[in-house]
DNA sequence: TCCTAAGCGAGACGGTACGTCTTGTCTTCCA
DNA sequence: TGGAAGACAAGACGTACCGTCTCGCTTAGGA
């Protein structure tokens, strides 16, 4: 059994902080290592012992979102459970920490953070059409139509001056994901059948 | 009137060349100023002379896709014309030099591109939905939506090992499409109306 | 035969003028063949066009000190000519001139023109030991010394923040170098003797 | 207290010798800081970290001959020690390293490594001279006289490619020296008196 | 008076050095 | 003995000059 030690985890929580405070002043990738050990007042080969990049050390600190959100989904049966079930949570989440975040994620993001956002939002979308689409192929399309659908919006809503409010939001996503999984679920035309008679039903 | 000086376009030329080539074969990030500039034999002060940056060097190349695809939109009656035009054109030229665009789009890609692909999308469909939602707020959620899920679907399919085919993405993307730009004009419900009476043929 | 062309001439001359104006201003080393030109208002190939460094183009003009002086030298004969005729012009000369001097010869020098300028009073301490100092080796040590005392009091002088009167400096230039030219005269002691008997009168 | 690391001792002495040498065989000038770090085997980053310059490398360096001059003085009475004590001690030091010298000061220097010598020769000389000349002015005109005629004689002999013997520079260094100190303790002439009736005690 | 050779500006280009910055490894010291 | 401090090599960055060159325009000076 290893000994926690306490200065380690207070070392990594220090520069963990470290991180995301200087990421949000001067964004991610203007970050540098040395900036991070400075501020967290820690040698920086210190830092290497612990971590071997910054990304690492992102990382490691990133899965507290994930089960925070997958408390939210519950434990009710999957069949009955609604999709984007842990949206209103994803969004709140996003409020509450909006200054972060809009580091985090805005304009000036770096690729990593992206990649690991997109990531969750993928995995959660695809558990919510697992049991709703059956036909796979279809799905998988569906899910990235989806997931991209929503990162688009929560990005923007993170990122605009004067966001729309939370409820907003909220009742867009659920508007716009249920019918793409209708149309996920609807045979496939033929052809781009020109002039539909009846779209609206299909 | 100024002289063009042949050598001016050249250089520029042979640099945006060696960018690209490079890229493909060791991603963005791993691309240096001086790897591009022993590439296109050109001198690192050069470069500097016609570039601020790698980035700028992408930047000024990138225009060539969006007017490509703008000549693809026509010119045809903004109204009658049907939204994403460009699609397959868009997937045709992913689809020719997939190698390049895996390497720009990708897994591995910097954050420079994605932007600038992002925007691209962006601008399309805020023109696409521009005659098809009047309301504005919905209109602006129902792009961004689109736009992600579009995007989405496109790297998936650019970096995938087996990718689907042309038209079943093509198909795929109009299919989402449609019904999204539907419930952007449909009434707002009131709230998250849970059993919701009619919700359209579901 | 060829012909003058006047711009020529004109040319070399401003570039001659932007050269030492800048030197004043920033120092020797510190001024850059652009800034020249830019000053001067002369394309930049135009420059190599006509001196190969800034280095040529100082040197072409540094002859016409030399010839001012050695004018003031006069033509009598040589044996009965006294040393240092030049001192008061030389001196006169930098006094007018003290600010560009001061430039060019003072603290922020560079070589090249010390080099110059000190090449020039040793060719003229030269010709006047010549007929006072038989012995050729002796002749060429105190030639040395001479020069060399002689230069350090010059820039000293032109450099200093509240110099001494002209006349001093000349006075002090000849009672400095009369007893040494004597010295270099005498007969050479056998060794460092050490309790020399009677070391002239001190 | 710090600690000293053999480490950083080494490297600035690998550096100093790697710089002595380059000069030597090139000439400061053309001495690249990159040319000092690889003949040094050193990163030149760590050059960067030791010191801002070549020059300041060069200046850390320059004390030790200063000292080692200084250990010749000696500590007698300043009033009985005789002037030019150092001079043998000089030349020797010069003669042992001529190469390297020639290469400091000859013909190919720069003025960094002059202003540095000739600091030093000015300082020792003002020392000399101190107790012997008490008029401060003429002190200060005679020192500069001196120091510059020293200067003038040392690099001469260092550059000489048939060299005079230590001996017969040293000897002249003295005799040369002698009478200028003389000429500054007499009283100011009015004028340039003429024909002197007796010179040679004066 | 023409017209031809030159002087000239503008500026592209390759090249070299600079001093700064960051990264990750490795060594040394200290608690 | 293991963590902190920091020396170090490697190498990219963007800047500043350099000296060479090519291109056209203009402007003498000789025909």
């Amino acid at each position: 059994m290893k000994t926690p030690d306490r200065r380690v985890q207070r070392t990594r929580r220090t520069l963990r902080e470290a991180l995301l405070l200087l990421t949000y002043e001067k964004g991610w990738e203007q970050t540098s290592v040395q900036d991070i050990c400075a501020r967290a007042d820690v040698g920086r080969s210190t830092f290497y012992a612990h971590f071997a990049d910054k990304e690492e050390l992102l990382t490691s600190g990133f899965d507290d979102l994930r089960s925070a959100l997958r408390a939210q989904v519950g434990q009710g049966d999957e069949a009955l459970r609604p999709p984007l079930a842990y949206a209103n949570a994803l969004l709140e989440h996003l409020d509450q920490n909006r200054r972060l975040h809009r580091a985090l994620l805005g304009e000036r993001t770096a690729l990593v953070v992206q990649k690991h956002f997109r990531r969750l939002l993928l995995e959660f979308v695809a558990e919510d059409l697992a049991p709703l689409v059956p036909d796979v192929r279809r799905r998988d399309l569906a899910v990235r139509y989806v997931a991209g659908g929503l990162y688009e919006l929560l990005i923007w809503w993170v990122d605009a001056r004067v966001p729309e409010t939370l409820a907003t939001v909220a009742t867009a996503m659920r508007e716009f994901t249920r019918p793409v999984v209708d149309a996920a679920n609807a045979p496939v035309p033929q052809a781009e059948a020109s002039g539909a008679p009846a779209p609206s039903c299909r």
